[in-house]
DNA sequence: CTTGTAAACTAACACTTGTTAGTTTGGAGG
DNA sequence: CCTCCAAACTAACAAGTGTTAGTTTACAAG
């Protein structure tokens, strides 16, 4: 790993608990083992490298969505999901929380966004976007989808995005690691949703 | 408004912005129209600020669940909910968010849960107890109540909290204020939700 | 071997931070 | 009117902040 890489690793992990503004350029230099005015051959200035981290989090979020057959805006190829049944919407629910709460730099970057949710409103966009309206509208699609195709007993789309979402969420902000009480969690939630809303 | 209680009310409104390493006790003494050494009059530091907060927010907190015919130890006294209804189950959802989204200072409180768990322990454990594991224990035992009374279908009360609570879990969180998408969120949420567990 | 350059370094700057010591003020109670 | 005292003030401190200028180092390319 070169410094740059470094210097972006020892901020993310420092940024993600404590905030960009309590982090001094000092306390970076140190922990990647070079002088203060050395970061500057890297960056062009502290905001830099916050922004550099957005950015670097941001392009492997979207290549993660890529990866699970769905585009940057959250339209999904729903052809992935034919055939669904309890164990494919327990492996979405998996692969979500695998992704955020595992991965150590995405972990850091969910709380990043949150830490500066408040004082940012880029980072605020960022956060609501990925979370909040972008996760429920595409949930949403995929439970008309799946409504449309008779896989899922279905009146109101988006009624059920968010009594399949929102459990995901609030696990998603209990747990910081992924351990045996979230997989436990998380399967009596998905096996509950599927009794209740099987045709 | 003594002066004591306006540092206090300056500094709940600043921290719950920008946190509270980024708020400097010039900022507060500034808003507040003193100067910073006055305020080591009212306060031993900078800390007993903070401190003082959280324990006048706490005292709100326990108030209000008092208020809703709740202990301290969310064991609730569930007479209260003799012939329950969409109307009741609505009014609690209702009580909830108004208090914690409408109210300006518990929703800067909750702010500063926010932003500042990852880097104080006792912050994150009121956090979690507020809302993580307090709340989902408190809709368990109130829902093993109503399926017991045989006023909803009841067969894991566990995932019945979780259904009911999760969504206003992830409302509260969407919203800053408490405005009419939210009620609209919120009573589509319930009736839903009535219509699933009704007997 | 020489040269060029990226990336480390030292040193310093102007400014902000939390906190303390000592002083002045203004109003209440005797 | 005098005394007392809470609560304001001025002034200063030591430490930490982001950033810049100028210098040295190490190594690859010619």
């Amino acid at each position: 790993m070169n410094t740059k890489d470094k210097i972006i690793d020892v901020a993310l992990e420092r940024f993600s608990t404590y905030g960009y503004a309590s982090v001094s350029v000092r306390d970076l230099a140190k922990e990647v083992g070079i002088k203060e005015s050395s970061l500057y051959n890297h960056f062009k200035n502290k905001q830099d490298i916050f922004d550099t981290i957005i950015e670097r989090c941001m392009a492997k979020v979207m290549k993660h969505y890529q990866t699970m057959h769905l585009d940057q805006t959250l339209q999904g190829d729903f052809t992935v999901y034919r055939g669904i049944s309890e164990d494919v919407l327990l492996n979405i629910a998996y692969d979500h929380f695998r992704f955020y709460v595992e991965d150590v730099d995405m972990k850091r970057f969910r709380r990043i966004l949150i830490i500066e949710q408040f004082k940012n409103e880029t980072i605020q966009q960022i956060y609501h976007t990925q979370f909040f309206d972008g996760a429920i509208q595409f949930q949403t699609q995929l439970f008309k989808h799946l409504g449309d195709t008779g896989h899922l007993r279905v009146e109101d789309p988006e009624r059920l995005a968010y009594a399949f979402y929102t459990p995901i969420f609030f696990l998603m902000h209990r747990y910081d690691r992924y351990n045996d009480e979230v997989k436990l969690q998380l399967s009596a939630h998905i096996h509950h949703f599927i009794e209740q809303y099987k045709p």
